[in-house]
DNA sequence: GACAATAGTGTGTGACGCACAGTATATTGT
DNA sequence: ACAATATACTGTGCGTCACACACTATTGTC
């Protein structure tokens, strides 16, 4: 029986939901433009389209963890972004979280079912 | 400046979504029941209410990942759910993703931004 | 001038964890 | 005997987001 791979990718998407803030989050700290982040995320192991990172980034700049400022001096205009204080506060949490998901899953996976 | 509370439990729930679907699956490879799945997987570290877990386990078996039979046998009627061969599958490809996400989340997040 | 690369915005959809509401029966406590 | 709690399950609608689709604009390369 092969796999149904319309399942899989449902999957798939389901378990990048949420991860995603965290990846983009964790490379905040110092400012960054979109068009970059794709590229840098992408050789981090992170594979994100730019469709799916620019609404990204303005949803986390409305809910306050990033802020943003347009460069004009170079030859394209680069739209900035860097985290909040309050998104410092966040990531931390949130990055909690997700080892303590973690170490849950490895768990739950390792366990034998009785 | 106090964290956003609704932001984290939103950020926190996406961070779950997906991971529910590896955690039941990782413990039907033998007959299990609803009340009890929750309370075995309260034990192992993933806590989850029984309003989330029955429809997730009828969704699983919608999608042909597990079946299911009634024991009426004893005092109260039980659903058992296990595993189908497709199911197997399923669970080891998603498996593997998840811990190809973990490996890339935990390089991702130690990486220092330039 | 054509095409690719760079850099960004706008909008609608599908899927799921959750909340809310509910049913039914067995067991336990008074 | 009756109330409360535990056990065991079903039905339904909502909020949220990664994604897909569509689009604009300018620079760089050939």
């Amino acid at each position: 029986m092969s796999i149904d791979k319309d399942l899989l990718d449902n999957l798939r998407l389901e378990l990048r939901r949420g991860t995603l803030v965290l990846s983009v989050l964790s490379r905040m700290n110092t400012p960054k433009y979109g068009y970059a982040l794709v590229q840098s995320l992408q050789e981090l192991g992170v594979s994100i389209e730019p469709n799916t990172l620019y609404p990204l980034l303005r949803r986390l700049e409305s809910q306050g963890l990033l802020e943003s400022r347009w460069e004009t001096d170079g030859a394209k205009p680069r739209k900035y972004y860097h985290r909040t204080s309050n998104g410092n506060e966040i990531y931390d949490v949130l990055l909690e979280e997700w080892q303590q998901m973690v170490k849950a899953m490895t768990h739950i996976t390792e366990e034998v079912s009785p």
